[in-house]
DNA sequence: GTAGGTGCAAACCTTTTGCAGCATG
DNA sequence: CATGCTGCAAAAGGTTTGCACCTAC
């Protein structure tokens, strides 16, 4: 699927909502769907503003958490306070593994691993909206780079 | 172990390490060991000034950092920019689900999720250090609550 | 025409920091 | 008695909100 046919699939499903197609929101949805990294809200704001300089960041904001809302896109907590942004169109789901020393992310998937949390999840009657699923380590360059340099203190 | 017991553990530990150990710190170090629940910074300042009422936010925040630093404490993001934080003397590895509507955290533990986490870390070469797994969704009595509506816009 | 959306700036909330004074080791 | 710790208050992120104006439908 390409990028036009992408965003017509998300002004459809807004539109189908009751919101209202505006020229920021296609901005935003235009530069959220090019994006193939984990994006920050001020560097979809800065991306944004190429499109169009007058984007401001409540508009990026109220539009992330529309989309959001919607299943466009899934954000994840980066562990200092901060969040990403990745959409989901055309991505199956998956769970990320973070690297602490060169903070690199991979992605990965295991469908055994899901049904588990649905079971688990079932078992006291919660109702999966939506999980997060962080692994923080060392990556396979890291764990070579390290050898022989454990910490005590900073 | 009991309480007095767990509290001198991390104040050894503390002072292996080089740090001091101030009223301040055994104010909250004790008032954490106490908490079962997951509690804010800013609920466990609360609950330290009750023992020592000059127990300031800063030292606070910075206790906490040094005590997951130690492991003694392990925060979790709340998914809304929170954070909350558990002590983990004499527990067990749990991951968490947490309530959208009431913020409820519900603890449960799968093996088997464990170790499907460490085969796909294998795959890749990627050595966990630790993992965070939170479920955001909504508790039992929250889905009653809200039955019937859904909401369309805000 | 009228909701709903937008931009701006200020408010918010949680966490961090600079600095002078204090207390531990 | 030196250094690390503390309290205060201000600063620093990141995100949300009030309000007047604008625009898609």
């Amino acid at each position: 699927m390409k990028l036009d046919q992408e965003q017509q699939v998300v002004e459809a499903a807004l539109r189908r909502r009751g919101f209202r197609w505006t020229n920021q929101r296609a901005a935003i949805v235009r530069t959220a769907l090019q994006s193939h990294e984990h994006f920050t809200a001020e560097e979809l704001l800065a991306l944004c503003r190429r499109i169009d300089p007058k984007v401001s960041r409540a508009t990026v904001y109220r539009t992330l958490a529309v989309l959001e809302e919607a299943g466009f896109v899934e954000g994840l907590d980066t562990g200092d306070g901060g969040r990403r942004f990745e959409h989901v169109l055309g991505h199956d789901h998956h769970d990320h593994m973070v690297c602490l020393g060169c903070g690199s992310i991979f992605e990965f998937r295991d469908d055994e691993l899901e049904r588990r949390q649905e079971v688990a999840a079932k078992r006291i009657g919660f109702r999966i909206e939506r999980h997060s699923l962080r692994i923080h380590g060392r990556c396979r360059d890291c764990q070579r780079a390290q050898k022989g340099g454990d910490r005590v203190s900073g």
